[in-house]
DNA sequence: TTGCGAACCGACCGGTCGGTCAGTATTATG
DNA sequence: CATAATACTGACCGACCGGTCGGTTCGCAA
């Protein structure tokens, strides 16, 4: 069943995957036919259907392979040096320049998250996010036993705001540039710098004196 | 050309109208026929293509309408009293509470955001958020101007940045749902409270004094 | 050499899609 | 009433879709 020659089998099935990947990240899912996808591997349609028996399992195994790349891409990061606040920026940085470096399985993704189709949810948060985001939770919960961060802020909501932040980032830039005054929508680092600055002084420090409300 | 009677015609086209923007909502463009539509409308296909010459026109109607629903209900929004501070307190509850009342228009414009389609980023920019996008730059600017906000934030950005917040609360809300620790995902009113929380501290105050970078 | 399964292909199928058309009902106006 | 414009319909079209089928080629093992 598993296939005997890795150069020509094991080639025309990454191929297929490769151009999937890509074709369905730039248009979605059902702007691309299999024809398509075909063409675009050099493959006939009949041979895409012989390594996946639909173009469902297609789509899952492209899907499984751009959350893969992203995990494993992801997983080196903020394991440098520093205090544990110097290791946030840092992984905050790295997160957005991977989105932006990897804008086709990103963008697939965040399709998925858009599409919002029954059990979506679910499985992108177990078998994307969670590693990531857990990781992110267990920095803000050592920044905060440091004493760099309020204790009284909730590491995963926090979390939450700071991983937000660059997804919106990202998803809105094409309309960011169309607003007026918006200067840093092509320059995710200065956008980076600026809300890392903002959300980080926002935690940082004592009780809340806020007025009002 | 225009039509005679409201009654008789307008009620075939608003309910054609109606139902497009709900199932547009609901399943996006591709996946509803023109003959869901009708059906939905009460009203034979051809009708449709009477009243709207494609599907693409439709669309385009659909969208502009909720556009436009969604405009007009946060125009009243923040005119009330109280200092810019809780004015830009009640504009995030408010707008963040209108993109849940709102789901139908809200999932549809952001469906439109990620699909990413060109000229549909600059459109989406001037007809829906510019004028919200504005006022809240323009209240910040306020803000700053009273002293309550430091001086050297660019307001532009840190709308960008409420505004932010909140879209991708709205959108990831069933994600978020099955992510470890997260308790706020059905309390918006807790994550808003919550953000808006963080990051007025963070634009809180006197100039930048965080150590590193 | 033969046999066999996997890789591969062209042709095809049922179904759905957006859109059209010829014709009928309705309504306002002279 | 006649008439003209509009509202509306069922039947239909060509294009394309996901998926199948019969058959051919290829590579390896007996």
């Amino acid at each position: 069943m598993s296939p005997r020659n890795e150069e020509s089998s094991g080639d025309a099935v990454n191929r297929i995957l490769e151009a999937a990947t890509e074709l369905f990240a730039q248009h979605g899912f059902d702007h691309v036919s299999m024809n398509t996808v075909a063409e675009a591997a050099r493959v006939s349609k009949a041979n895409v259907f012989h390594h996946f028996k639909s173009k469902d399992e297609l789509y899952v195994r492209a899907m499984r392979q751009a959350c893969e790349a992203s995990r494993s891409s992801l997983e080196v990061m903020a394991n440098g040096e520093g205090d544990a606040w110097q290791r946030i920026r840092l992984f905050i940085d790295e997160h957005l320049a991977h989105m932006l470096d990897n804008t086709r399985d990103s963008r697939l993704i965040l399709r998925e998250v858009v599409e919002n189709r029954p059990g979506a949810g679910q499985r992108l948060a177990q078998e994307v996010f969670r590693d990531n985001f857990n990781r992110l939770v267990e920095l803000i919960g050592q920044c905060q036993r440091e004493g760099a961060l309020r204790a009284d802020l909730d590491p995963v909501f926090f979390s939450t705001l700071l991983l937000g932040a660059n997804v919106f980032f990202f998803q809105s830039q094409e309309v960011l540039r169309h607003l007026d005054g918006v200067e840093f929508a092509d320059e995710p680092g200065r956008y980076g710098a600026m809300f890392v600055d903002v959300l980080m002084r926002g935690a940082m420090g004592g009780p809340a004196d806020n007025e009002g409300m």
